[in-house]
DNA sequence: TTTATGTATTAATATAAATAATACAAAGTA
DNA sequence: TACTTTGTATTATTTATATTAATACATAAA
């Protein structure tokens, strides 16, 4: 899987590859049990230090997403035992950007219209 | 309106200052054309300095959400001109939110049942 | 003249991100 | 045994940003 980091976000550069891993495992690019790129070929594919793709690693094993050890490196969790609803965070981000949605008069049937387009991606498996 | 910040939160306080005014906004607690507190006042009610409450008008302002003058402080816009989409970044925050929800099994109709939610806050004016 | 508004400026402090250079533990392989 | 590759730990440095602080300015109403 490729993970593109945009170097003008001020978004930390390890949060924006958690966030790309999270993506990818969401979408099936990134399938169950699946071997990640190791720290130091991410960080020198990518062109960063290792420890900032070891951070990124870091802060998906400790949500679960991902497991490693010293031997075989990183891994997508074949189970997840997350409990059935929003985070926290997410559910913050979520009330803001319908909020931001309801300013712009975006009708509930088009924001959910476009929710449609993300909870469906990556799902095709043909 | 009653502005609460989180100490404990990464998010810097301009920041969550300026996500609660547009909360205000967005759930009708700020009309258009309500003045908002003055810098100076928010800040000493807050807690905060003042440079940190006029970051986050300078925010508000620059995203077309608020106008202020010297004389008059600041106030809602009456009209705001937004196109009638979801800004780059909100559609960012949507993906990563729905991404999550995906991996922790939340089906779709259950979503939908939550962003109903937080459309539906605040509309109530009886 | 006084007052209250947003704004500008400059400095200082604190925090966090990112890089860098090494080193360690673990476990497979030659 | 020796070597290699994995994640991890450590320490230091640099850089950027947030926050506070203390003033000062322009504006316009009272």
């Amino acid at each position: 899987m490729i993970i593109a980091i945009n170097e003008y976000s001020d978004v930390p550069i390890y949060i924006q590859i958690r966030n790309q891993i999270v993506l990818g495992i969401s979408d099936g690019r990134l399938a169950p049990g699946e071997q990640l790129p190791t720290v130091r070929g991410l960080a020198e594919e990518m062109g960063v230090n290792s420890m900032t793709v070891n951070k990124a690693y870091q802060m998906l094993k400790q949500e679960g997403y991902i497991y490693t050890d010293r031997r075989n490196g990183a891994k997508v969790r074949e189970i997840m035992s997350f409990s059935k609803e929003l985070s926290e965070e997410s559910k913050e981000l979520l009330q803001r950007v319908i909020s931001e949605a309801k300013i712009r008069g975006i009708e509930k049937a088009e924001f959910f219209a476009i929710c449609q387009n993300y909870y469906e991606s990556g799902l095709k498996e043909d």
